[in-house]
DNA sequence: TATATAGTTTACCAACTAGTCAACTATAAG
DNA sequence: CTTATAGTTGACTAGTTGGTAAACTATATA
């Protein structure tokens, strides 16, 4: 009953695209509905605040990342390896669009979000907390199976090892905003499988060549 | 002539503690001169702005930085591996101190500014551009040593390893900040030596041990 | 001791902040 | 066709933002 509205998806896009390459606090709630063409009042009709917006606009982001991203990949027969690179292939390839869009590299949406808001909003980090653990799960997935076909030592944690990788990947986009330059991306990405490697088996080089 | 003051002192130092643990934008003029018992004439005496202060206080941050970790670790004769674990600790100890006092991980103040300001304000990222680089010289020094030496291939880029060293202890620093726990700075930052590995030089099995 | 000047103080500004509210309107479903 | 209701609108807070200006005061130096 009552009118239909896309107002709610408009400006969980702006959120995306403007907190995305701002930050939470350099956007104010009048530009997000300006942006998307809604007005305040109807802001306040679908989001009880900014922070709410915030937190929904997080669910989207990753679950677009998921569908688009890591599900095609983590869900291929890909191996491990390969896995990892088509991730920093994609990362790279989406960082260096939106620098000849925008002019800045922009980094990591959740990342971002991760250092801005921890320390003042507890429900926001609790929320990106989750979605990093969901996140190392696909990683872990792979290093297990890595572990069970001999690729890696029976004594790799897969957690932690799963975690490193991932705090890899946000210290590379890090590195890539804060020099402003995508191709660092793609140089420092090329050292991810390296993250693994001290857990190897057994004959070692011969591993090492396996996996890089 | 005129009298003397402690006030710029001031600022700086409750600029470093209030944006450190919060963010830029959530931090105003008004609280810092509050948390420094300055007045807000007095503030725009000595900065002409918000973002003069946090060019300083990025300023002072480092080289505080340098003089109490870096410069005693890298100056030291402790081996490459020795140097990157005590890096580890002393973060893990600072992070875990403040934890214990304001209840959060606060991460690095750098990574932080990186992250919130790098695509709004370029002389900031400038300035945390330029210190990363003179951050990861301190890194390459270590590798070039280890290279010379021996411990390493002499195909490894020792700029790129560097960089990729500081990106993955930013990367862990977020991670401790987003999960909220000291702890996987620690358990994260043991795999940190690995990022050089594959680079090693021949019979890998044997490197790997000296460095690892 | 005189004084130029560095530093302090107060009151102020215009713009913006997140958020409220009540009147209004279009429409989906009975 | 009716009507309950989802969605829209614009005017409105109360507080905060970064920054300004001018009068005032303490003091280091000559």
């Amino acid at each position: 009953m009552g009118r239909t509205s896309t107002a709610k998806e408009k400006l969980i896009q702006s959120a995306i695209e403007l907190i995305g390459t701002r930050s939470y606090n350099a956007v104010g709630v009048q530009e997000l509905c300006d942006h998307s063409g809604v007005k305040k009042g109807s802001f306040y009709h679908f989001f009880p605040s900014k922070r709410d917006l915030t937190l929904e606009a997080l669910d989207t982001m990753w679950n677009k990342f998921k569908e688009l991203i890591l599900d095609p990949i983590f869900n291929s027969d890909m191996s491990p390896v390969d896995k990892f690179s088509s991730l920093i292939k994609r990362s790279y390839e989406h960082q260096s669009s939106t620098k000849d869009c925008t002019g800045c590299v922009t980094g990591c949406g959740i990342g971002n979000l991760a250092l801005e808001l921890s320390t003042q909003d507890e429900i926001i980090r609790q929320k990106i907390e989750q979605i990093f653990e969901e996140w190392t799960q696909y990683f872990e997935d792979v290093i297990v199976d890595a572990i069970n076909d001999g690729d890696l030592s029976v004594d790799t944690d897969p957690r932690s090892t799963s975690q490193a990788i991932l705090a890899y990947m946000e210290g590379v986009s890090l590195m890539g905003k804060a020099f402003n330059d995508p191709g660092m991306i793609s140089r420092l990405g090329e050292g991810m499988a390296q993250i693994c490697i001290s857990k190897i088996k057994t004959a070692a080089g011969e591993q090492v060549q396996r996996l890089a």
